[in-house]
RNA sequence: GCCGGGUUAGCUCAGUUGGCAGAGCACUUCUCUUGUAAAGAAGAUGUCGUCGGUUCAAUUCCGACACCCGGCUCCA
């Protein structure tokens, strides 16, 4: 029997029989790794296990511990998806179904638009093991587009994929590759797949929603059911406490719960009330926000919430954003709208005198509250809403300055944002968009360069995001991730060579020539709304002791203790400590558990033995109960850790 | 804006195949006087999201609208 020779990743040699397929590769390694096996690489194309080897070909097994692998169990684990629905819907035709984060998608359409309810969901699970224990092999066929247009010609989305993928991808045969399991089930599909439905089992389905047929909201709406996939029941079950984790700190239930804002429908969609609580950690959030720029050299001012549709017509807003903005209310002279940002006001700001190079850069810094209108079905709690303010500020400054000033500001974000506890920080550099955008090449290639040379100067790895810069000038987003992991767009960082030309804004240089200068955009935190938002969900409502809006509780352990409690408290309020008193009209145990739902840092009890020794007892957020500690022990403590937090 | 689901006490939720609307927590009062995550008793609490329709009768069925949730689309 003739024999062929192929190479392992790490460069080792294997000699197996002709013919043998990655199947036989991963059995003749290791019964386990055939066992774990998805698909392989075979110099560097991923393929499906019972592809035959060729003599001399690298190959890589590839099982569900690498990113691939778990690609591939996922789209097999979408087929199989698919499968249970056209079962049980034999009407229904299928779209398309790809490996997402996390999971799968299917998107479908069933006959007279019956809708999918979640309690079918149920149901098609149970298909699905049904087909995963019959361990039904996947079959790759090849064929022709005319003939996969015939095998198809019940499911008009899988004809137009062929077609399109005809009219763009020109494979050099056009050959349309599709897979074959069970009875008659036929997928289109470019593959590879497991090896057999039986690799699978380790997934849920999630939900069914709406989706347009190619993302294109002129097309027909579809409907999706999502589904998550893992390798392991180990990593399926992580996965879904990591939700439950995540659902335990979504901020519309811990702000409803801590007492921190509300959405009260009265009110309209989008729009929030802040209550006491969540009004005392916006104001040290603001307070906070206006002292580092204060120190950062930056100049405070005021704009109004509305202006006349003139201001909006010469920034261009009402040209290109008006579908984002509140309708306007009609006026004596005019019409005047709800203003969707601050720029155009601070453009007029610095317009209003002459200024010289010598008063560059100009930092304009508000919080500026501004409304858009965003479309009903696009709002979520805090993090998309109609009305918010932006910790906004707009730079002018001049060309030759520019490199110097954002170098400076990416200092400055991540100054600011660590003391949110923030330590990850993603950069992401994006740029013109040639078919949407204002400005010369060589104007946009020096701010972009300028861009980069800061981020590459402060020593800032960074991607790049190709066209996806705003029409007037390329940015700077920044991403942190918070205390779970997740990923938050917060900052940036935009240039902007359109505003500065329809103000007509100039300065005068040291030759005393009229030029124009650069314009910067940039917020922090971005929405001081949906940054709260983040924050709640980061710290999971326990905020740290600096930004709690009840510092301290102190509660007698009996009412005879009331007095020196209050005394106590007296001291705390002398440091500016926020401090809050629960009389004792209840058992301690039950106070301290209503203060402890409360995520309060400190709760201070008093009784006999301190009102005789001059202690407290501290007992500290997520910490151990400590006895006998004198008070101006504890103020230092509290003192210590709130500057450490800053 | 589109698809699907939802809205009952301050909160979390049950319920009515169309016939006087319920629980727990919270709240009020009283009793208990407490040493580190739920003491006991009594009381009060509703436009059953809004407006219209069907009906002898609607919280329940139908329609429109508002708001919320999961997605899609959009996001200067």
């Amino acid at each position: 029997m003739p024999e062929i020779t192929v190479i392992l990743p790490d460069g080792s040699k294997r000699t197996l029989q002709e013919g043998s397929t990655a199947a036989d590769l991963a059995m003749d390694i290791g019964s386990n790794l055939a066992k774990a096996a998805i698909i392989a690489e075979i110099n560097g194309t991923e393929v499906d296990l019972l592809t035959p080897l060729e003599n001399g070909s690298s190959v890589n097994i590839i099982t569900g511990d690498s990113e691939q692998g778990l690609e591939t169990l996922r789209h097999s684990t979408a087929h199989v998806l698919a499968q249970a629905v056209l079962d049980i819907y034999p009407e229904a035709t299928f779209a398309i179904g790809p490996p997402i984060e996390n999971g799968f998608y299917y998107d479908f359409a069933i006959p007279n638009d019956e809708a999918i309810k979640e309690e079918t969901l149920e149901k098609i699970e149970k298909k699905m093991k049904e087909i995963v224990e019959a361990d039904q092999t996947f079959i790759r066929g090849e064929t022709t587009v005319s003939e996969a247009l015939t095998m198809f010609s019940q499911h008009p989305y899988k004809c137009e994929i062929i077609e399109t993928a005809e009219a763009t991808e020109v494979d050099d045969d056009e050959i349309i590759s599709f897979y074959r399991n069970g009875d008659g089930f036929v997928d289109l599909c470019r593959g590879p797949h497991v090896p057999s439905t039986g690799k699978l089992g380790h997934f849920k389905l999630m939900s069914v929603a709406g989706a347009y047929w190619r993302g294109d909201e002129k097309k027909p709406m579809l409907q999706r059911i999502y589904g998550t996939a893992w390798a392991t029941k180990k990593q399926l079950k992580e996965h879904l406490e990591r939700l439950e984790e995540a659902a335990k700190r979504d901020h519309r239930k811990l702000a409803n719960e801590l007492d921190l804002l509300s959405f009260p429908s009265e009110l309209g969609g989008g729009l929030a009330v802040w209550h006491p609580k969540g009004s005392q950690v916006r104001k040290l959030m603001e307070d906070y926000s206006r002292q580092r720029h204060e120190d950062g050299g930056y100049e405070f001012v005021y704009t109004p919430h509305i202006a006349n549709a003139d201001l909006f017509k010469t920034s261009g807003h009402l040209d290109f954003y008006s579908e984002g903005m509140y309708p306007p209310m009609e006026m004596d002279n005019g019409e005047y709208y709800p203003k969707p940002m601050n720029c155009p006001m601070h453009c007029l700001i610095y317009r209003s005198g002459t200024k010289s190079y010598r008063d560059l850069p100009v930092r304009l810094f508000e919080l500026g509250t501004v409304y858009r209108y965003e479309r009903a079905g696009t709002l979520h709690g805090l993090m998309r809403i109609r009305g918010f303010t932006q910790d906004d500020a707009h730079i002018f400054t001049t060309e030759e300055g520019l490199a110097e000033e954002i170098g400076n500001l990416l200092e400055f974000v991540m100054s600011v944002l660590q003391a949110f506890g923030f330590k990850d920080f993603t950069f992401n550099l994006s740029t013109r968009n040639p078919e949407k955008s204002v400005g010369s090449n060589e104007i946009w290639d020096h701010a972009t360069r300028a861009l980069q040379e800061a981020l590459e100067s402060h020593g800032l790895p960074f991607s790049t995001k190709i066209g996806d810069a705003a029409f007037y000038g390329p940015k700077i987003d920044i991403d942190v991730a918070d205390a779970i992991g997740r990923s938050w767009q917060l900052s940036t960082i935009q240039l902007d060579f359109n505003l500065p030309e329809r103000f007509n804004l100039r300065y005068i240089n040291s030759a005393g020539e009229r030029k124009r200068p650069v314009m910067i955009h940039r917020a922090l935190m971005g929405s001081i709304e949906r940054f709260f938002g983040v924050l709640i969900e980061h710290y999971a409502g326990a905020f740290p002791s600096w930004l709690a809006p009840v510092q301290v509780s102190v509660l007698p352990v009996a009412e005879e203790h009331e007095e020196y409690a209050k005394e106590i408290i007296t001291e705390l309020e002398k440091e500016n400590f926020r401090v809050q008193f629960v009389r004792a009209d209840n058992p301690l145990g039950k106070r301290i558990r209503d203060v402890k739902t409360q995520k309060i840092p400190y709760v201070l009890v008093v009784g006999n033995e301190d009102v005789e020794a001059q202690t407290i007892g501290v007992n500290p957020r997520g910490g151990e109960v400590e006895r006998g500690i004198p008070i101006t022990d504890f103020i230092a403590r509290l003192t210590k850790e709130i500057n450490d937090q800053l």
